[in-house]
DNA sequence: ATGTCC
């Protein structure tokens, strides 16, 4: 696959044979090697009706379904623009939450195995059904596909303030509850409030460098403060939506006269009975995800009392997984587009009108979730980003779960851990392998390279104290 | 990511 650098961290791939834009990869170029192994979907997702501006990819993109992980693709509504669920991913929403605590890490150390016991005992991980809350019924599983962090928030699951601080208030208002099917509600019913398992996790966290002290100040972090990250998204019922609608998408995509590269890419016009029903679908996905992470904060504010005396404010809760509408400047003329992000998080400028009064000055935190044994980031949105205002997600993977469990044990992997000092509350020592650090490219090169590309800047580096796995 | 195959 053919390609020239255009500057530092920026790639370009011509378009041709099909493409509707050209293809642009943020990296290093040493990063780029990685990337080059999925530059044939980021090909392929440029031949997607309706596309604008470009097909990018972050700089932790990796093979995905249809498209990379670290994809970003922006289709025009109005000029039949498509949207496809391989743009999103299975695991709907995912996303990452950050919660400041109102001590540092020297005022928190005598209590820290305490706090890992209790988070270790509440925190529901791992397949399958468990969680810290159970809807009475269907009514009220549809109130959380509608309502997300809200209905969470109105039951008394949280504060007022943890609403501003979430992506769109803490739901999408755009959710259909009547898209979602029954198997994906059967799953849904059991599982709110749990990590789930792969990289998801719970973290308990240090600020451990400060990059830019007056943004730190204004998202409520300072050196050495503890924090906790939750990673997780929408369990069993995102994927089985996104089954059930790529399979509805497959069997009508011919009608609308669309031909894509790879079967993994099924779409449809946004602006279509069906376009319309994954969107709605994918919205109360969405605030699944949200109400989710929701729960999981009470859960481990919970144990912070009780366990430490100390109180967690969140700092905010962004995704990674998601398609979105979006106004946005495009040849000079504002059009409604259909951001789809996938493996790529939302980084909103200062002054975005979307932002809570408190961050407007600054821009929305990006967080970034790296590996157990290294460092999570926290980034801010820039003036000038690119991509529709987006960034990286994380580390990417390099090794596959089978190889990485190959180059070490769980168990060793656990004792090395804890003598690094990092306190580690696994649910099996085999998922704890397959999540080894070598299994991933380096976090704070692939942070790097975003903020080399324009895309976000450095604010905070994160390292962590405790790990709960699932 | 995912009741890691309906």
């Amino acid at each position: 696959m053919e390609y020239v650098q255009e500057r530092p961290y920026r790639f370009r791939v011509e378009p041709r044979d099909g493409m509707r834009a050209p293809g642009v990869v943020f990296a290093s170029r040493e990063l780029m090697r990685d990337a080059e192994k999925s530059l044939e979907q980021v090909v392929n997702v440029a031949t997607l009706p309706g596309i604008v501006g470009a097909s990018y990819a972050m700089p932790d993109i990796h093979w995905g379904y249809g498209f990379p992980i670290g994809g970003v693709a922006a289709t025009d509504v109005a000029d039949g623009g498509v949207i496809s669920p391989g743009g999103v991913g299975f695991d709907i929403s995912c996303g990452v939450r950050l919660l400041a605590a109102d001590c540092d890490r020297q005022t928190l150390e005598p209590a820290l195995q305490a706090v890992m016991d209790g988070l270790g005992h509440v925190i529901p991980r791992g397949a399958g059904p468990g969680g810290v809350w159970k809807p009475a019924g269907r009514q009220e599983l549809e109130s959380v596909l509608e309502g997300g962090s809200r209905y969470a928030v109105e039951q008394g699951h949280g504060n007022e303030r943890d609403l501003r601080r979430c992506e769109d208030g803490g739901a999408v208002a755009e959710a259909d509850a009547g898209q979602v099917g029954e198997r994906a509600r059967e799953r849904g019913l059991v599982q709110v409030g749990s990590l789930g398992s792969g990289n998801h996790f719970l973290e308990v966290q240090q600020v451990a460098e400060v990059y830019d002290e007056s943004v730190a100040a204004a998202f409520g972090l300072a050196r050495d403060q503890v924090c906790v990250m939750i990673h997780c998204g929408s369990r069993g019922l995102g994927h089985q939506i996104c089954t059930d609608h790529v399979r509805a998408m497959d069997s009508v995509m011919a009608r609308y006269g669309i031909q894509v590269p790879d079967r993994q890419l099924a779409c449809v016009p946004v602006d279509s009975p069906q376009g319309r029903d994954y969107l709605g679908a994918m919205a109360a996905a969405a605030n699944y995800g949200r109400a989710n992470r929701q729960l999981l904060a009470q859960a481990a504010r919970r144990v912070f009392r009780r366990t430490a005396g100390a109180g967690l404010d969140l700092v905010y809760d962004v995704s990674h997984n998601l398609a979105k509408i979006e106004t946005h400047r495009v040849d000079g003329a504002e059009r409604r587009l259909c951001v789809h992000r996938k493996g790529a998080t939302r980084a909103f400028p200062p002054g975005h009108p979307e932002l809570p009064e408190e961050l407007r000055g600054v821009g929305q935190p990006v967080l970034i979730p790296g590996t157990m044994g290294t460092a999570s980031y926290v980034l801010t949105g820039v003036t000038d980003g690119d991509a529709f205002h987006s960034t990286c997600h994380g580390a990417g993977r390099a090794l596959s779960r089978h190889q990485a469990a190959r180059t070490i044990g769980g168990k060793q992997l656990r004792a090395r851990l804890e003598a690094d000092g990092i306190a580690v509350r696994p649910m099996s020592p085999r998922s704890l392998a397959e999540e080894t650090p070598e299994a991933y490219k380096d976090v704070a090169a692939v942070v790097e390279a975003s903020e080399g590309a324009g895309l976000c800047r450095k604010v905070a580096r994160l390292v962590p104290l405790g790990v709960v796995k699932g």
